[in-house]
RNA sequence: GCGGGGGUGGCAGAGUGGUCUAAUGCGCCGGCCUGCUAAGCCGGUUCCAGCAAUGGAGCGCGAGUUCAAAUCUCGUCCCCCGCGCCA
């Protein structure tokens, strides 16, 4: 949530921050409801405090034993007039509420403004590899070598849904034990969080109200984690930490569920948009001055995972309004997929400033009181489009897929995946 | 799932209808004192509105009773102990 009073003071500023993201909740229509929400509480703080007043009366009354009824009968007219001053000031707070829980955060400066296609390209490691045959797509080679098995993945739970088998559902865990491994490695705290969520936490990270339609939520009314961002962002929700705790980096591997909902239509062949995939998540809680360096920071991790494996990627930073809700700034890690001949989202590298640590209510102390901490996300990685590139790029005349060698060792030193025999 | 106990400020912990203006202690911040430190003393240390004076709210959350609720009633969530079930 953005800060209510920066909206009061600086209502122009919001609005041509909020404009370069093409967000279309008005400043103007938010200004007035907190205006209307600030009236109608005056007025019932004005009506408890004579019913305070009129409850001391009485108070002082019994003790000298006089006689009381008069104040009693006038303490009740205004109790009834509490009450509805009281629903008046509550509809008028929902009102309030439901924009400002609604409006995005304040984009950096560095972004460029506008919509989805101003992105910028800051960087791009590797180059398209060449083949001296036409490469195939992902879908076809874990076909051919038995390693992938869509038709009973759609078969026991539908469309948006894979199933790798041997070798394939070996180099999916391979890849999250090297991700996992160069976390620790770099001396984060491994997480592993729960999987369902209640709404209070999918608040905190600005998935509810506004997409909730994203979620799945299931018959006693917990979501499933679309991300691993969603717990362990929330980890220390409601509370104060002190100053020394201060940066604090987690990593955590999660399966993410995502209804995908308006998404229909089969755009690709393969695993491309699914309801369910995994993911190591990196997570990091900062001091307001620090976070601008350690979202660079995240990035150059995110990265060389890429690079260790040793595909070609690219790094966008996505224009203002491709940010999520939560972002300040976003890049993307697009690594490329030769067979389908595209630039994949495997990776979102976010600096959500003081956006969810307001609506989690997380802070630390200092010497001029407590603040609101700054929260960071980014993938490090998101494993099936990483899984299209690196089948696609490691791909054999054969048909084969080599593995890349920082994968070996997690699959027993197997050097190249061949096909299987039923 | 059943029975019992509990949820109060940064922390510990008192408070069973109206002197609650939420005691007291610890921690933290500021000040005084001091050659320095400690001790001691004074003030501050939940949220909302307000420049402020001040006013309002707040005792897990929600509803109710009452002129008045941390306190009584109901619902709900969470934690602890015991029993049951279970990977």
């Amino acid at each position: 949530m953005l800060d209510i009073d920066l909206i009061r003071k600086n209502p122009q500023f919001v609005k041509e921050n909020l404009a370069k993201r093409l967000c279309e909740i008005s400043i103007d229509e938010v200004v007035k409801s907190d205006l209307e929400w600030k009236k109608s509480k005056e007025l019932e703080d004005s009506l408890r405090k004579k019913r305070n007043d009129l409850t001391e009366e009485i108070k002082n009354a019994k003790m000298q034993k006089k006689p009381a009824e008069r104040l009693v009968d006038e303490a009740k007219q205004v109790a009834d007039k509490i009450i509805v001053a009281g629903e008046k000031t509550k509809e008028m707070a929902e009102k309030r509420n439901y924009l400002i829980e609604r409006l995005p955060n304040l984009i950096d400066n560095s972004v460029p403004e506008g919509p989805e296609e101003n992105f910028k390209i800051v960087k791009e490691w590797g180059k398209k590899p060449s083949f001296d045959f036409k490469p195939k797509q992902h879908h076809e080679l874990g076909q051919s070598l038995g390693i992938l098995d869509m038709p009973r993945a759609a078969k026991i739970a539908g469309a948006g849904f894979y199933m790798f088998r041997g070798p394939l559902a070996r180099l999916e865990w391979a890849l999250i034990n090297y991700f996992r491994d160069s976390h620790f490695k770099n001396g984060f705290e491994e997480i592993c969080p729960p999987f369902l969520v209640n709404s209070q936490t999918a608040f905190g990270t600005g998935n509810l109200p506004k997409f909730e339609k994203d979620l799945y939520k299931t018959i006693d009314g917990f979501y499933l984690i679309p991300t691993a961002e969603v717990p362990v962002t929330n980890i220390y929700a409601n509370e104060v930490l002190e100053e020394s705790e201060l940066p604090k980096r987690f990593y955590a591997y999660t399966p993410c569920y995502r209804t995908e909902a308006g998404r229909h239509g089969s755009e690709t062949p393969g695993f491309f948009r699914l309801h369910q995939f995994d993911k190591v998540e990196m997570v990091f809680l900062s001091k307001p001055e620090d976070s601008w360096k350690m979202h660079e920071e995240m990035l150059s991790f995110g990265e060389k995972l890429i690079e260790g494996l040793g595909l070609h990627y690219r790094t966008k930073m996505l224009a203002a309004g491709d940010c999520g809700i939560a972002s300040a700034k976003t890049y993307d890690l697009e690594v490329y997929a030769p067979g389908m001949d595209k630039y994949l989202e495997t990776s979102s590298i976010s600096n959500c400033t003081d956006f969810q640590a307001r609506r989690m209510n997380t802070k630390y102390k200092t010497k001029e009181g407590s603040k609101l901490i700054h929260t960071l996300n980014g993938s490090g990685l998101a494993t099936p489009r990483l899984m299209i590139a690196l089948m696609e790029t490691c791909q054999t005349k054969e048909g084969n897929i080599k593995v890349p060698e920082v994968l070996q060792k997690y699959m027993n030193g197997l050097k190249e995946i061949a096909p299987v025999k039923k």
